[in-house]
DNA sequence: ACCGTAGCGGATGTCCCATGTCCCCCGAAC
DNA sequence: GTTCGGGGGACATGGGACATCCGCTACGGT
């Protein structure tokens, strides 16, 4: 009936049953030779080829939804997905805040990884920076700029102006992943941050970063990428030292 | 039936939904300010509790679960978990695998990520690194040099000596995501990788970037480091370029 | 002939229930 | 005091029923 894979005499972890699960989904979308965008089988024929239960599959299907490897339509289908970091997002964050109330140590370690990821790419993204791209870059800063001055917030422009940042390294997988700890970072500091920004320091900051970048001087922007986060990790110490 | 915090007109999308379901069992931990280790609520009481079956709520737990918020153990209870990135390895894996089935973009991606990641941050850790952790980097170069004259692979002292390369900064997240792509590298190595390795060779790739870390030489550690990988991106370049 | 809409079929979403499995706890026996 | 085994609670799995949604099609009006 089954290829056997299935239930060995159920003497394993029931994790470990999830994950091969899940690895088994996988599989039989490599053997398939399944590209993105294409429809997977429905769920029926899922429960028949790996011989389990609709609901146990289904467990599996949402993990993998949240990885970002499939996608589900409702009412239309399951399909082999673009990567997807969303809920990676949700998780790191989610631990962030739960630190914050004790000694906020995941919260500042997960700052860190994102200094530690911009300042040690920033040097071999402005080795490949186009002269379009740095005035693109420049673009956000002024426009983060503007923002100051009339007194609102610019959480788009800041996004834009470090994805702009390292679009040289055009690596889409890397630009996701600093999206990510972009996210994490945004959500933590509003979570400990104080009621009002001081929005023309914080544009400040990143018209330095820019000159930097701008000036060849990849010492000096590591530097000033540094200033940008070494105020927050400040304010976390802060927040949980109360 | 339910409290009322369900299903508005289930206008909304239902990926948005199972989203919010998530986010909400994640509020909750936080609001009961669990800690790790804690215990959660029991499945049914949590069906009470967000007012939706116990399906649903099992599927946004098993997300939950991959994204390491939580953690369950069979017959016992389910408990705030300290984090786990295994599933996340997983699902990258799969994305790797799936591009090489055409031009292998996203493994070399993948790759460079890790690359950026080790050659971004030795500099940092070279700062920190104590003379303990000094030799216990040498120690794991010269395990991989007696495996290698003995013809064993050396899989384990592999993972080791990039652990141990990174620890001085002491960042347990940053350690388990670089432990990520490290499953990543491995998993795509092997897939594409020659029958045979030339062990000795990649024991004295790892002994080069030992003696640059001793010597303080950053800028030679973080070329050992792009050596090290460049070979790599050349391989999966031949493998899809058949 | 064209276009908008109502209806149909299929697939996923949600839920409940029954049963299997596992784990910790505690009491009894040694 | 230690060990073994039963009990009870909690999660795991499977199946079925019904709701919901989506894309497609066929109908009817213009």
């Amino acid at each position: 009936m089954q290829p056997s894979n299935v239930v060995p005499p159920a003497r394993f972890g029931a994790q470990a049953r999830l994950r091969a699960l899940q690895s088994d989904i996988m599989e039989l979308i490599l053997d398939r030779e399944l590209e993105p965008g294409d429809a997977l089988p429905t769920e029926n024929e899922l429960c028949l080829a790996l011989g389990v239960g609709r609901n146990t599959l289904r467990e599996s299907l949402k993990v993998l939804q949240a990885l970002g490897v499939i996608e589900i339509r409702h009412g239309f289908g399951m399909f082999v997905a673009p990567s997807n970091f969303e809920a990676l997002a949700d998780g790191l964050i989610f631990r962030g805040r739960l630190s914050l109330r004790h000694h906020g140590l995941e919260a500042r370690q997960l700052v860190d990884v994102r200094h530690a990821l911009e300042a040690g790419l920033i040097g071999s993204a402005m080795d490949e920076m186009t002269a379009e791209q740095l005035a693109a870059v420049e673009e956000s800063v002024i426009r983060m700029e503007e923002s100051a001055e009339a007194g609102e917030a610019f959480v788009e422009a800041d996004a834009e102006f470090h994805r702009r940042l390292f679009e040289p390294l055009s690596n889409e997988l890397l630009l996701n992943l600093l999206g990510v700890f972009w996210k994490v970072y945004r959500k933590i500091y509003t979570e400990v941050g104080p009621g009002v920004e001081d929005l023309p320091a914080l544009a400040a900051v990143h018209r330095n970063i820019y000159s930097a970048v701008a000036a060849g001087d990849k010492a000096r922007a590591a530097r000033e990428l540094t200033h940008h986060f070494e105020g927050f990790r400040q304010r976390i110490r802060e927040a949980v030292g109360e």
